[in-house]
DNA sequence: CCTTGACCTTCCAGTTGCTGGAAGGCGCAT
DNA sequence: ATGCGCCTTCCAGCAACTGGAAGGTCAAGG
């Protein structure tokens, strides 16, 4: 199989592909053209990876997970650990934009947003400490 | 004023005032000595920068604010509409996440996490269509 | 047989917002 | 003069790709 056809199986772009390739996430084989001769187990962790990224997995937890997944010797505690450390770093992430969009939108809402030139969003973030300001 | 002392006040790091001249966002004055001079009003803008960038906005969005925060004839219109694209970008983002969250701990609550192999969260990944699988 | 076009290849650069480090200059105290 | 702590510039790297240039390959059509 070529990278065209791999790209539309696994769902990732091409260039995706050939840059898992350089990173070592996977190894397909080549043809006597130079051209990458993908195998049904390539498109399989491909998919794999495709799906553990859209989780938001970093790519070096992605890297983990496929060794995991191609390990029948693991412990399931080994997965979920790693799922279990990324749930928190999700929580700690939604935590800080949800902090953002409060404040955001408490300024947000006391802007009347008209052609004057008056704006508390501009005097909160000058340092003017009103009433919302809470950063950082 | 040197760097340091601004890296003080302002709370940013030297190394990211540097990059903010870099790009065009303060222009200090330089000294015979080569060094930056920095007054009152780079303090000021540096702490504006601060706290916009602690709000989430980009560079760029920074760079617009702080253009209309320096516009005596903006109107508040202009700013309240930049606040609000961001808000709706946070929005988006938290959304995604939550989903991420959602799917993740499902799959979590359903991993024993013991020191047998079986595991749903590599079999969730590797594509097996259970029960939970939702991916983006 | 030659050309056309869609593939494929590699490599380099850019994205975002810094951060670290090297190599060297400046200013003050000893 | 020497040491220390500033300051300067420039280069590299992080994450995870993405875009584009320059060129090789392959199947089809004239």
């Amino acid at each position: 199989m070529n990278i065209g056809d791999v790209a539309e199986r696994s769902g990732l772009p091409a260039k995706t592909i050939r840059y898992y390739e350089d990173i070592g996430l996977i190894r397909p084989k080549r043809g006597g053209n130079g051209y990458r001769a993908f195998g049904n187990a390539d498109v399989h962790k491909l998919a794999f990876l495709g799906r553990a990224r859209s989780l938001g997995f970093s790519i070096e937890e992605c890297r983990a997970l496929l060794a995991l997944y191609e390990d029948e010797g693991r412990a399931s505690s080994e997965v979920k650990q790693v799922a279990e450390e990324h749930l928190e770093q999700i929580d700690r992430k939604v935590a800080e934009l949800q902090a953002m969009r409060t404040t955001l939108a408490k300024l947000i809402q006391r802007c009347y947003g008209d052609n004057r030139p008056d704006c508390p969003i501009l005097d909160d973030l000058a340092g003017e400490d009103s009433a919302t300001t809470a950063h950082g």
